[in-house]
DNA sequence: CGTAGACATGTGCGTGCGCACACACTCCAA
DNA sequence: TTGGAGTGTGTGCGCACGCACATGTCTACG
């Protein structure tokens, strides 16, 4: 049904502006970690030797690529990260996880978990809080989920959906628009396709 | 189990980041009208003759108050909305969608229709569509879910949970807007209340 | 009737974010 | 070896967003 969409789509763009900035100010005040700071820490921790090449860390974490740098000049001036050179490739720079990250990581998470289960899972059942999980994440794994940016992604869709549409065609208004976008998809700037292992 | 407490939340966030800068693109680019629009003139649409002053706006939307203002600015440059002012009350203002307004909706409908289902509920089931749906109005018909912009929820929470684990709240945040809505009541403006049709 | 407080709205401003571009480096073929 | 294509990263810039404050208006109370 049409309807059970739109009503799951639009609930979850409401709870996302209604829960983020909670958490991500809950976060700050207490212990003076931004929610991007602490993804970005969170998915360091998780890479083998908490390093991980900038790449690597804009498609893990929810920030965008070219914001992971800035956010790690900012980590590397509160001593939560380092920079670190690879010798094999120098145009790669990785970013590494400090200790005092990992101490920091340490005090946030008892805040966040108990942040997400205060306004998020503990307010729906444990059975629905795990359909939840199940659904987005095969959301994500589905085959239009590609590690590069939300442009890409529309652009590659857009060849498809953009001028047909299922039973309707009044698509007057964005033309120019999607012409100039596809035009420069097609001079080869996609390249950043990649697959997930 | 906190595993999947984090599991959701974490899958909620990368399904945000991932879906709304494509179905944000799809329909700028099909239809001329970015997210923020649609989702204001669909609140006006809802509204009973299609008009909301700027507060109930704010709060329906997913745009914050102060935001509101700018985007219907933009809304009657295009032609999709009008301002119109409140004879009764000169303080308040009210946007109103127009015919032209209404026509667009009409033609963007069907996209974001598309694109929902294509990016998001398309890649689960039914049941989970409906689970998700579910779940997650249930979050944000919560309790601990106010109107007020997320800073005045953040702030009340700030004062009791600072430093150590938070105690308890769920009743400050929705008192407060409670007790404007009510005086509005009063005032003889609750015709704007709706119940989803 | 007049003043103080509450309230709805608009605006200046700083911040976060992502795209387009520039730069440095690697790899490969001639 | 050398030049060009391919790739990883950083940065200038503009846009969207929300908070603090100012403005105009209504309400309650003396």
């Amino acid at each position: 049904m049409s309807d059970t969409d739109t009503t799951a789509w639009a609930a979850l763009l409401r709870v996302h502006a209604a829960v983020v900035p909670v958490l991500d100010r809950t976060l700050q005040s207490a212990c003076g970690l931004p929610l991007t700071w602490y993804d970005v820490l969170l998915e360091l921790r998780h890479a083998p030797d908490g390093r991980l090449s900038m790449g690597e860390l804009g498609e893990r974490a929810v920030v965008s690529r070219t914001r992971v740098s800035r956010v790690v000049d900012q980590l590397v001036d509160a001593g939560l990260a380092a920079r670190e050179t690879n010798p094999d490739d120098r145009r790669s720079a990785h970013a590494a996880i400090t200790d005092a990250g990992r101490q920091r990581l340490r005090e946030a998470a008892p805040v966040y978990l108990d942040g997400i289960q205060r306004h998020f899972t503990g307010l729906m059942t444990p059975q629905e809080a795990t359909v939840v999980a199940r659904a987005l994440e095969k959301v994500l794994r589905s085959p239009g989920r590609s590690a590069a940016g939300p442009l890409q992604k529309a652009l590659e869709r857009q060849g498809e959906t953009a001028v047909v549409l299922p039973g309707d065609e009044k698509t007057a208004a964005g033309h120019e628009a999607a012409g100039r976008e596809r035009r420069r998809a097609a001079r080869g700037e996609n390249r950043l396709r990649r697959e997930t292992p």
